[in-house]
RNA sequence: GGGCGCGUAGCUCAGUCGGUUAGAGCGCUUCGUUCACAUCGAAGAAGUCGUAGGUUCGAGUCCUAUCGCGCCCA
């Protein structure tokens, strides 16, 4: 045998680049475009464009290459278009801490010209980071299709969407209660605002009746938006306070008057009963105020500093304001008191301050009517709707979509897509006019067309919220708006992977906009993982420093070794514990079909026989052959099923069990007796057994690689570049054909699963009676029916049970059973191991006794189980199973009662 | 307040038309290194599937209640 050319052990660190720069050099990762094939297109979500890599990032890798490279091998045009997202709050951030850093200028001090451009500049330095992280998971993206959300082209596909939405009337400018993130003094959406429970306190105080004496008790949790009042309300049926209804009374401190409402919606049993309306601060007490025309009194500038309207307060910070103000309500005599109350406060999503609802000009989306076709989308389902894997998440949707609220899209931002709305300014024409166009061009056009030649525009200054851009990405990365040859080929795109976390934020946005902007659904399957947490099951953070770097995992383990940790070790939509102890046996696992495939790659010097799985070629050979190609062509077919369920992490253990329980643990250590000595019992000549097994061997490992390579896709295209190859088979791995399942051999499974039973059962008894794993022992099978089959594997249960050869006797039936050994039973089986000197026999009656009892159990059980409504009501299948089941119960318990009664 | 998920071996997790003796990896116990692999092999111990009811011939799996943990929405 010349040795094998493959080191002792797999080394991923000089495979993974050299394979990865392989396949992209030579365009495995471009589609094959065919108009007669429908294509399998994912589009990435695309990573924060400075960010760095984490576990989500290696979650939707793992998921997404694993999808791609499938369909590729399934011959599909298969389409992954990569791309970065330009990110705006979290970008902007960045850059203006580095501009602090080295210039020691803050971006008002830069300007918005200079500051754009360092944030182009910062992009251009840091944005090909996350690229590289990505191609270290194995992801076979079409880097030539690379896109960014701030390209020239996405940013004119931006712009499109916006004039559209805004020429339907789809998309409004106004002024209402918005969230106002004061440290990034810009307005964000309600999905950006977070709600804690924190502990607080409620504040009772007077507001006095004006005229009178006498004061409405009221409480709340924020003293300082007292100033905001425009009115207190009580519940009209409310005994207490119905008197007061229509009284005016006096703002503490400022004594400003305002009424004594009435409006049901006070919950009369809440505090005192008595609520103070401050329709500028908070969202209940907007809708209140405007069901009865309250004016609203806002009371914070843009940096949560207290406004003229707070009187001596002005410039006073909201917290601050809150504790003067309360000790000087006591001072005055107002307050009532104050009492623990865990309030609900709002934070911003980014950074964590407490956002706080204000009044403010912005443009909003009129979400409703997108919305209601978002919902028919998945309620419709595939084909021309949209499917949600886990199913469960569609409830969650619909759940937002039907109680969805303006989105409110404009930023206080300098990095972004700039709202495509010019206003007329100067020159003595009226002010404030909007042009929105597509460019400013045309913004121009239309306003002289207006106001004539002189007029002059301003760009109004915010940015789009980063997620709208977002929302066009299936489509706006394919070139939309126009109608390009990707376009037409590639949309709608097939499956949308990503995190549940985004479900509102990404995905529903871009079935809305993909419905409204083409006409489609931009994907007819929508398959959501979970987070990726530390091992006792916290959230990765950097704060609590439990972080497990991917960069670092790979490093230590193989990128294999991480892909398939996470791809077996979570289910659609639930959250996995990421354990290194794990993330170690698959890198183990590596090493295993490394060193299975330099088996056989050392075992093939000679004449292999070609085997497919189509063909029934192989029913004439012997049974180890017939078992593995049988097993084989059930788990492709398994594994397939499995894939087109979504059930990956199934599908990858199934493949595993396959070719480490199966084909390692057995049939290579049955082939190792065939490439030594032959077939002495399959009739072949010792050369064509010989070749057989070789081509079983090499067929059932490329088989194996196969099915695995979408999961694991370094060490498997690294090993089948080293297996033999038919004519006109693919260059790659990754560019070979998925296995197509062949016929399985029932009673090929059934036989060799005997001889595996037999195997464990005096193997078993050989650990029990601590014989020496060296030492080779007599043994005598009584086998009935199944001798003939195990006379044909005599050499291969010798050499798997270590039994001498002159002492292994195989017979249909005995006049008398051997005495002086162990006795085992396996099925109808009856195995005889004389074991000198070392049987116990105390012991072994003792053994016998208790498999008797258990098979007694086992009959028992049976029998009222065929004796009941069972035997009517199940699948006659599964009576049949039982029957048999029983039957085999039943010879095993004669054997066993022989051989006690033997015994004594 | 509404909704969802989880609770299975010491640990991390599978278990998707309910099929009657519940699986894997790690860890643990015993043994083993000439002949693919010690990143390995052989044998083994270990779970009343959170709890209580119910449906059913049959429940880890379906229903109801309940306890604990977590998440989302309001």
């Amino acid at each position: 045998m010349p040795e094998s050319t493959l080191p002792k052990t797999y080394d991923f660190k000089s495979t993974e680049r050299r394979l990865y720069e392989w396949w992209e050099t030579n365009g495995y990762f471009k589609p094959k475009v065919d108009p007669a094939k429908k294509p399998f297109v994912i589009s990435i979500p695309p990573p924060n464009v400075t960010g760095e890599l984490h576990q989500g990032h290696a979650m939707f890798v793992s998921l997404e290459d694993l999808m791609i490279r499938y369909y590729r091998m399934r011959g599909w045009p298969t389409l992954w278009v990569p791309g970065s997202d330009h990110a705006g709050i979290a970008t902007q951030l960045q850059v203006e801490k580095e501009i602090q850093r080295t210039d020691g200028v803050t971006r008002a001090a830069l300007g918005r010209e200079k500051f754009i451009e360092r944030c182009w500049a910062w992009k251009a330095k840091y944005g090909g980071i996350i690229y590289q992280q990505l191609r270290r998971l194995g992801a076979s993206c079409d880097w030539d299709r690379e896109r960014f959300t701030m390209d020239e082209g996405l940013s004119r596909a931006v712009r499109e969407a916006f004039v559209r939405l805004y020429e339907k009337g789809l998309i409004y400018r106004g002024t209402y209660l918005i969230n106002w993130s004061p440290g990034l003094q810009t307005a964000v959406s309600d999905l950006e605002v977070e709600y804690s429970e924190e502990p607080g306190a409620l504040y009772y105080f007077k507001y006095r009746i004006a005229g009178k004496d006498g004061f409405i008790p009221v409480a709340t949790t924020r003293p300082e938006t007292i100033f905001g009042d425009t009115a207190v309300a009580v519940h009209p049926d409310d005994e207490r306070y119905r008197h007061l209804i229509g009284e005016t009374c006096l703002v503490p401190i400022l004594n400003r008057t305002i009424p004594v409402i009435h409006d049901t919606l006070v919950d009369r049993d809440f505090a005192t009963g008595a609520l103070k309306i401050t329709p500028g601060h908070d969202p209940t007490d907007y809708e209140i105020g405007q069901r009865h025309g309250l004016p609203i009194v806002s009371v914070l500038n843009p940096d949560a500093t207290m406004n003229e309207n707070a009187g001596p307060y002005a410039g006073m910070e909201r917290f601050a304001c809150r504790k003067k103000l309360w000790a000087d309500m006591q001072a005055a005599g107002l307050t009532i008191k104050t009492e623990p109350y865990t309030l609900n406060v709002p934070r911003s999503q980014r950074g964590g301050e407490i956002v706080e609802p204000i009044i403010s000009t912005q443009w909003f989306v009129k979400i409703k009517p997108l919305a209601a076709a978002a919902i028919a989308a998945v309620r419709d389902g595939p084909p021309h709707g949209v499917k949600i894997v886990p199913d469960r998440f569609t409830k969650v949707y619909y759940n937002w979509l039907e109680n969805i609220r303006d989105w409110c899209i404009s930023r206080q931002l300098w990095w972004g897509h700039r709202i495509p709305v010019w206003y007329a300014v100067g020159d003595g024409k009226p002010d404030g006019t909007m042009f929105c166009a597509r460019t400013e061009d045309e913004a121009y056009q239309q306003a002289r067309a207006q106001f004539g030649p002189d007029v002059k525009l301003e760009q109004d200054p915010d940015v789009l919220d980063t997620w709208f851009s977002s929302g066009l990405w299936p489509f706006s990365t394919l070139g939309w708006p126009d109608d390009t040859p990707d376009m037409k080929y590639f949309y709608p795109t097939s499956v949308l992977e990503t995190g549940y976390d985004i479900l509102f934020f990404w995905v529903a946005r871009m079935i809305m906009f993909g419905l409204e902007f083409t006409g489609q659904p931009p994907f007819d399957t929508v398959y959501l993982h979970g987070l990726v947490r530390d091992e006792q099951g916290r959230k990765m953070s950097k704060t609590i420093g439990n972080v497990v770097d991917p960069l670092v995992v790979m490093d230590e383990y193989g990128t294999d070794a991480l892909r398939f940790t996470l791809l077996t070790g979570s289910t659609p939509g639930n959250d996995m514990n990421l354990s290194l102890e794990r993330v170690a046996a698959h890198r183990n696992f590596a090493n295993k079909i490394w060193n299975a495939t330099r088996f056989v790659l050392s075992n093939i010097e000679g004449p292999v026989t070609e085997i497919s799985n189509s063909k029934s070629q192989i029913t004439n050979y012997p049974l180890p052959e017939r078992w593995i190609v049988s097993r084989l062509n059930r788990t492709i077919a398994d594994v397939t099923r499995l894939f087109e369920d979504y059930q990956y992490g199934q599908a990858g253990t199934l493949a595993y069990e396959f070719l480490w329980g199966e084909f390692c643990d057995w049939y290579i250590e049955a082939a190792k007796l065939t490439l030594n000595d032959g077939d002495p019992h399959g009739g072949a000549s010792r050369a064509a057994a010989q070749a057989r097994a070789r081509g079983v061997l090499v067929h059932v490992l490329d088989q194996a690689l196969r099915l695995l390579h979408p999961f694991i896709p370094f060490v498997t295209e690294e090993l089948w570049g080293h297996l033999p190859h038919r004519e006109g088979e693919a260059p790659a791995l990754i560019a070979a054909s998925w296995p197509e399942a062949g016929p399985t051999d029932e009673q090929a499974e059934r036989d060799f699963g005997l001889v595996m039973d037999i195997v464990h059962a005096i193997r078993n008894v050989r650990s029990e009676y601590h014989v020496k794993p060296g030492q080779k022992i007599a043994a005598t099978l009584v086998a009935g029916g199944q001798a003939e089959l195990l006379k044909s594997q005599r050499s291969l249960l010798a050499a798997l049970a270590g039994l001498e050869d002159a002492q292994f006797r195989i017979f249909e039936a005995v006049p008398e059973k051997p005495r002086r050994a162990a006795a085992l039973v396996v099925k109808s089986v009856e195995c005889y191991l004389p074991l000198a000197g070392l049987v116990d026999f105390a012991a072994e009656k003792n053994r016998l006794g208790k498999e008797l009892a258990e098979a007694e159990k086992q009959i028992a059980r049976s029998e009222s189980l065929l004796n009941s409504e069972f035997a009517a009501k199940a699948p006659p299948a599964v009576v049949d199973k039982e029957r048999a089941k029983l039957t085999a119960l039943i010879e095993s318990r004669e054997k066993l009662a022989e051989r006690l009664a033997a015994l004594k």
